[in-house]
DNA sequence: TATTTTACTACTAAATTGGTAGGAATTACA
DNA sequence: TGTAATTCCTACCAATTTAGTAGTAAAATA
């Protein structure tokens, strides 16, 4: 049941601009692809999930970059990984309902519950409790 | 984040011989697979994982099968799906110390507070929580 | 000895993961 | 005006994992 790299790396891009936040300036994706030692092309590739979501302020052409659109305690975990990763429901049929066994199957009430506990916990961890200065 | 069917269909193999707890009896694998309209040679694939942790009492042969050593409420969800899958961490770094991003790492923390969690949620459900005459 | 069942090993197709490669669009600056 | 830097977008690919199938050996019963 893991978190892949999509999810993974997703915080860390979103870790580096945080602690950059209050530099106020348009950060390269190649700068952090650099300091967390992680390939520009992958992360390229993860980063308009992100966007898509408006989580930034981005810039194209030279000296283009990212910046955080809100503060760094307004974007919750849970948030951030829903949004690289897609749901982080540990079984499809909570979300989808194409299960065939739904009318026999005894354990979708637990997987409800741990969907909610891993939730409720992501949800209440913010991008500020993973920065440096915390 | 998902759980693989290895893990669910493990539950379901011990979810219906719980429910069988009292007769007393062997139980065929291929019993369980046509009851749950599952494939016999994919549970016989699963079963060794959980016998392996002791779960069963078994007998070979004509006759043969499958019942619970212990009652159903002294089988924690958690043992049943980490025996099946293996270990649920959200990331690998919690179990295994490869990772060589370590020293520069923000989000272990949070990752080992989900993994408890997690691990804490399923530690407090039993088999007897999956069982129909609940 | 024949049948039934667990136990074990090898194989495989499809999907997912974790990337790479290349180029178009956009912007700053010399 | 042109060149370099950067985001944005699409296509490709190798390795691993997932979700099985197939076949056979070993054990127990009748």
């Amino acid at each position: 049941m893991r978190i892949s790299t999509k999810g993974r790396y997703a915080l860390i891009i979103m870790e580096n601009l945080a602690n950059k936040y209050h530099e106020d300036r348009f950060v390269r994706l190649n700068e952090i692809a650099s300091e967390e030692e992680l390939s520009l092309k992958y992360l390229e590739k993860i980063i308009p999930s992100l966007n898509n979501k408006d989580f930034f302020i981005t810039s194209r052409g030279s000296d283009g970059g990212y910046k955080l659109k809100r503060k760094p305690n307004e974007y919750t975990i849970l948030e951030i990984l829903e949004a690289s990763e897609g749901s982080l429901a540990p079984v499809e049929c909570i979300t989808s309902n194409t299960c065939n066994r739904k009318s026999m199957c005894k354990s979708i009430g637990i997987w409800k519950e741990l969907d909610d506990t891993i939730n409720t916990f992501l949800e209440n961890k913010t991008l500020e409790d993973l920065m440096e200065d915390k």
